[in-house]
DNA sequence: ATCCCGAGGG
DNA sequence: CCCTCTGGAT
C-alpha cells in the first residue's frame, strides 16, 4: 500500500467522522434536472444555482420541454449563474439529444453522458453517483483539485489525471463520498484564499500545512 | 492557452 | 481592485 493511499484512508476516516453524508448540495427532483442543475454549477456557487433551478423547472420540467425552448428565454433565466449563453445552449442541445438518441430519458451510463454538449467527466459523474448510484470515477471540481493536490493526493492540475490518482488513492467503497467531503471541508477549513490550517482537522496529514500561498 | 461571464468576498 | 465559485469547448 503506497502511503498516498494510508493517507487518503485516514483523510476519509476523519473527514467522514466530522461532515456529515449529503446526497447533492444542487436542488433536483429529476436525473435530468441534476444534469441541467451541474451544467450550471460551473463556476458558481451551487447556492445561486438553487436560486434560479425553481423557475427553470417550473417553465421547463423535462426534457422534451427544455428542447424547444428558446435560447433568449432560457438565457434569461439562467443569466446570474454566469456564463449564460454557453449554459443555455449547453442545456436545450443535451435536451434535444436526450430526446432524439434516448428517448427522453436521461442516460446511465458515462459513455452516453460524455456525448452530452456541455458535459465532461465532472458533470457526468455527478450525474451517475448521485443522480443513478452508479459511482463509476470521482467527481473532481475546483474544490476537489484544490485539495488533492494540497493534501498530497495528486501531482497533477488537469482533473482526469486528479481523479485517477484519487481513484488509486481511495477504497473503492468511499468513492461515491470524497467528492462532497472535500468539498465541505474546502468551503469550511481548506478555502482558496486563506486556508485555516490551525482548525483543520487532518493538518497532521497534509504536507503543504501552513504553506499560505499555497498553491 | 484562451474564452465564456455574473455575483459575492476581501 | 483582484480572487473565487461543484467546468467545458476551442
Amino acid at each position: 500500500m503506497s502511503s498516498r493511499t494510508r493517507s487518503a484512508e485516514a483523510i476519509h476516516d476523519a473527514l467522514s467522522g466530522i461532515y456529515p453524508p449529503v446526497r447533492s448540495f444542487l436542488d433536483f427532483s429529476t436525473p435530468w434536472q441534476l444534469l441541467t442543475a451541474t451544467i450550471l454549477s460551473a463556476q458558481c456557487t451551487d447556492e445561486r444555482v438553487n436560486r434560479v433551478t425553481p423557475a427553470l423547472f417550473e417553465r421547463w420540467p423535462g426534457p422534451r420541454e427544455m428542447a424547444q425552448a428558446a435560447q433568449e428565454d432560457v438565457e434569461a433565466a439562467v443569466r446570474s449563474t454566469g456564463f449564460f449563453r454557453n449554459k443555455a445552449r449547453n442545456i436545450i442541445a443535451a435536451s434535444r439529444l436526450i430526446v432524439a438518441e434516448f428517448g427522453g430519458e436521461t442516460p446511465r451510463r458515462m459513455e452516453d453522458l460524455l456525448r452530452l454538449p456541455g458535459v465532461a467527466r465532472k458533470t457526468a459523474n455527478i450525474v451517475l453517483t448521485q443522480g443513478f448510484g452508479l459511482v463509476e470515477g470521482i467527481a473532481v471540481d475546483t474544490h476537489v483539485a484544490r485539495l488533492a493536490q494540497r493534501l498530497g493526493l495528486s501531482d497533477s492540475d488537469r482533473p482526469e489525471v486528479i481523479e485517477r490518482d484519487l481513484c488509486a488513492a481511495f477504497r473503492r467503497e468511499d468513492w461515491g463520498g470524497v467528492n462532497h467531503l472535500l468539498i465541505q471541508h474546502g468551503r469550511a477549513v481548506c478555502t482558496a484564499r486563506k486556508p485555516r490550517c490551525s482548525a483543520c482537522a487532518v493538518a497532521a496529514l497534509c504536507p503543504k500545512k501552513g504553506v499560505t500561498s499555497a498553491a
